[in-house]
DNA sequence: CAAGCGTGGCG
DNA sequence: TCGCCAAGCTT
């Protein structure tokens, strides 16, 4: 008899401490999944969990959210960050119906093609909602397995090919315990082997690990350079956006010129928020979210006779 | 491939 | 207080 692999340490580990998120719940449908894994994309899991449910309260199936508008979907978004993948979101439900008749599809080239799909979340999506056998392998699992495998104290930056590899080589063979591994994956990577205090006495593998039986190198300093903010122009498209997703319909260029004086930043936010299908404008003095009411003006009653 | 893209809570 | 960070994607 074998001693427990990998995969088998940290799954069982899982069952036993893993947090209870709706996302994860028995019978979630794909949709829900690829909209959790779309929301989590950089913002914590406190703040997704009330915006989730909203979410699919209002659009259960992609084909509900493809009959809203782009500027309905960016006011449920709330204040989760990046509301591009808001817009994302709804064009992958129109993609959906288009391309798969309402279903998210579950092959992971049909699933890569989804706007705001990338290589994370199609096998997150093809994993959890399928229950296919790929690596899913996020910033958390990077650092699990390069600690872990590797016996270094940090991974690199963003996904590299190597790193589907080495993940896919800790996969049992089973999909459904492959899909397991790799939600286990992710867990111990958010909660346990964080990167900044990773809380060992509470590992599953501490006895295996190869960067705790190496001296636990301290992890460098930050990999990513410090991501300014305030000044930047994305405060500024925060500042745009909170005002048109605050108001209904048309916003008065007046009341956008006053959330910033340079304005030749605010010009050009404005511009990037355009340019990102976010905002649009109505006339030569307005502006709105985008479909926030018809997509064009009424068409002119004929001119009375007489 | 590095840079751009939001937001709010926490050490 | 304020810098740092949190399940990436796109160009």
């Amino acid at each position: 008899m074998t001693e427990p692999t990998f995969a088998a340490l940290v799954s069982r580990w899982y069952t036993e401490n893993a947090r209870d998120l709706p996302w994860r719940a028995p019978g979630v449908s794909p949709w829900a999944v690829l909209v959790s894994e779309v929301m989590l994309q950089q913002t914590p899991v406190a703040r997704v969990l009330p915006a989730y449910e909203a979410w699919l309260a209002r659009w259960p199936v992609p084909a509900a959210l493809a009959e809203a508008s782009p500027a309905e979907a960016i006011r449920v978004w709330g204040r989760l960050g990046y509301p591009r993948r808001a817009v994302r979101l709804w064009e992958c439900a129109v993609a959906i119906v288009e391309r798969h008749g309402g279903k998210v599809p579950d092959r992971l080239e049909q699933l890569l093609a989804l706007p705001g799909v990338g290589t994370y979340t199609a096998r997150a999506v093809a994993a959890f909602a399928y229950g296919q056998r790929h690596p899913v392998v996020d910033t958390n699992v990077r650092r699990v397995v390069c600690r872990a495998v590797a016996g270094q104290p940090d991974a690199g930056p963003a996904t590299r090919p190597a790193d589907l590899v080495a993940t896919e080589a800790l996969l049992p063979e089973d999909p459904a315990a492959a899909a397991l591994a790799s939600a286990a994956f992710m867990e111990l990577g958010a909660v346990v082997c964080t990167a900044r205090s990773p809380l060992c006495h509470r590992c599953p593998v501490e006895t295996i690990c190869a960067w705790r039986a190496s001296g636990q190198e301290a992890p460098a300093g930050p990999t990513r350079r410090p991501q300014r903010y305030a000044g930047t122009d994305r405060q500024v498209r925060g500042l745009l956006l909170g005002v048109l997703r605050e108001a209904t319909g048309p916003v008065p260029r007046q009341r956008l010129d006053a959330v910033w004086t340079d304005d030749v930043q605010r010009a050009r936010a404005l511009d990037g928020l355009v340019r990102d299908g976010l905002v649009e404008p109505v006339d030569a003095d307005s502006y709105r979210l985008v479909g926030d009411g018809p997509s064009r003006p009424a068409v002119p009653l004929p001119a009375l006779p007489g």
